[in-house]
DNA sequence: ACTATTAATAACGTTACGGTCCGTAAATAA
DNA sequence: TTATTTACGGACCGTAACGTTATTAATAGT
């Protein structure tokens, strides 16, 4: 898109009102859920004008999630075998999501409009960063030759990650610690792992 | 739960309005989406009286899961061969949310107290009878000896079950007819398949 | 037929929230 | 220092939906 080349003048835009919105957004969303994060709360909790909340972002959904991405852990790009790679990619996924922000991040996910520039980052950022860091450590095996190449690596990485924010959604089961583990060692199954021994 | 013997007299509440609620609901959903859904748009639409449909549905999230949950086709129990079943099972399920209903679904999942008795009986219903087919045709084919039985069930099922929910709720994929067919595969070596040729 | 009981409907007040206007504050340019 | 430009936030209005109250209709017992 065209890029407006800064202006020299006027009063520059706040910092501060911007960092205390996302942070009495993170709160709301934290304490009370999706459902309350309305822009005049988060004015109300924040101090901040809501013509200032609505210059920064066009609406409560779009607020929430760019509050739900600050202070994202980025997926480390883990090395080495594949399988304790992907055992680690995976228990550090099961532990970001396995908290209130987890279901929080669900319902962001499911609200909003799927088509918005920032639901389309959010998706990106916060839940497809990972999936598309396990594409890599399984590109990185099968270019080592440790596994095949999956001729449907689509599917195969939906499988591997999907049961995540599965059970955050539905609920039918905990997302316990040892989600990410046995998610690893089936995930071995699905890639036809020539194991080196057992 | 103390069920309140059936009262005798006075009048009986009417099946025509709970029904033409139920029907304005739903092509309120298929129209215009679950955030236009309110307990208004339904009473003006069906021409049944609010008070009505709050003494029927506690909210409006309630009254959409109703909605969504009538004329829902149970997971029929296919039988036979393990694979063959699993695929069939699969398929139903893809087209049947490669809709604009599975899209409702997903947003109605995510909305509403996920504690509430009609929160626990949608998901139930509608996303975990599926998993539950998927569950019983596995055991039957580890009774055959078809396949050994899996230690960790609970995690095979989710990996199986997961990516079509996820795909819909995430939109990173479209919904294919193939993706069925491709899980179906893939599941077989979750089971560890002892393949008859081939 | 009459009365008691319960549901359905229309209408209402209330609230909560979205979104904008406008006077004020903060910055740069002249 | 003064003028200009831009952002800030208090105050405001409109609307949409909630949830309830009062009235009317329907049904079951006597």
């Amino acid at each position: 898109m065209s890029q407006d080349p800064p202006r020299k003048r006027g009063r520059p835009p706040s910092r501060a009102a911007r960092r205390k919105a996302l942070q009495a957004a993170h709160e709301i969303l934290m304490q009370d859920g999706f459902g309350r994060l309305t822009v005049e709360a988060v004015a109300a909790r924040s101090g901040v004008g809501k013509p200032t909340i609505y210059r920064n972002w066009a609406n409560a959904s779009e607020l929430a999630m760019a509050a739900l991405m600050e202070a994202l852990p980025e997926p480390g790009d883990p090395e080495g075998r594949l399988e304790p790679a992907l055992k680690r990619l995976l228990t550090d996924l099961v532990q970001a999501f396995a908290t209130t922000r987890g279901r929080q991040i669900a319902l962001a996910l499911a609200a909003g409009d799927p088509d918005s520039e920032m639901a389309r980052a959010f998706r990106n950022r916060v839940v497809l960063s990972s999936r598309e860091a396990g594409r890599g450590l399984i590109d990185a095996a099968a270019a080592r030759g440790e596994i095949a190449p999956p001729g449907d690596a689509e599917v195969v990485l939906d499988m591997i990650f999907a049961p995540i924010v599965y059970r955050l959604l539905i609920g039918h089961r905990p997302l316990d610690p040892g989600l990410g583990e046995a998610l690893a060692a089936r995930a071995m199954d699905l890639l036809h792992l020539r194991r080196p021994a057992g």
